[in-house]
DNA sequence: GGGCTGCATTGAAGTTCTTCGATGCAGCTG
DNA sequence: CAGCTGCATCGAAGAACTTCAATGCAGCCC
């Protein structure tokens, strides 16, 4: 989803230098795929759970909304590349992408914060 | 924006624990801030300035958009708490709330990568 | 004061997003 | 094999978002 240029971009924060207009929309499309809160509740979900898989079959009953509602914010997250998933027998897995939320972490992380303490 | 609470969760990560309903609903706006490529590219215009203040006069014409267009994307922007502005005389500028940048980054911030050098 | 400039607000049009019911497909089970 | 369960996809309806032209307001300059 980010281009090969990814990786020369990893370390440059929003505060570096202007943002070029292609990187800008794909940042954009991650921060999109973070701004809904079904999104957002389906994402600590699965990345706060021990063994960092989590069963559909879990997610769905946790949201009073539509399984074809949970299963397209889960395709979304799947899209932006915050998530992978896999099939085992009758049931599908997720997981988190680490790599993908520290990408955004570290963009948003300002040059005075970058040195503070925790 | 985030509420009177957001300094309580200011160090709880999305993978600590399932996002509560509220809290959810309160970043989920915040990223949805995020989730555009001219609001993104405005913060970081904002951001990387030396001095930390931009006037919109400079912001308007880096833009293929029209005036009011821009307007309302810095409006979005200042409603989330992600920048401010004054009017000085004729020109109004803006500047970049680092807080809540710092926010997010501490909310993405996944719990293997806390420990990693820079 | 009159006119001009910089920026915000309003109202409307087109697009995208969120959600649902209906349906389809894969895999288990009897 | 037939039926059932778990999850994804499709198509549609309503809401929200992005954008613009038109307008309004504040501050400067002659």
């Amino acid at each position: 989803m980010l281009g090969q240029d990814a990786a020369d971009a990893c370390c440059a924060g929003l505060a570096s230098a202007p943002l070029a207009e292609d990187r800008a929309a794909e940042l954009a499309k991650l921060f999109k795929a973070l701004g809904d809160p079904v999104r957002l509740r389906l994402l600590s979900m699965i990345a706060s759970r021990d063994g960092g898989e989590v069963c559909v079959c879990e997610l769905t009953p946790a949201f009073e909304l539509s399984q074809p509602t949970i299963s397209h914010h889960l395709k979304l997250l799947r899209q932006a590349g915050l998530i992978d998933c896999e099939r085992r027998g009758t049931w599908v897995y997720y997981w988190v992408l680490p790599d993908t939320l520290d990408l955004l972490a570290q963009f948003l992380r300002t040059p005075q914060a970058a040195g503070a303490p925790a």
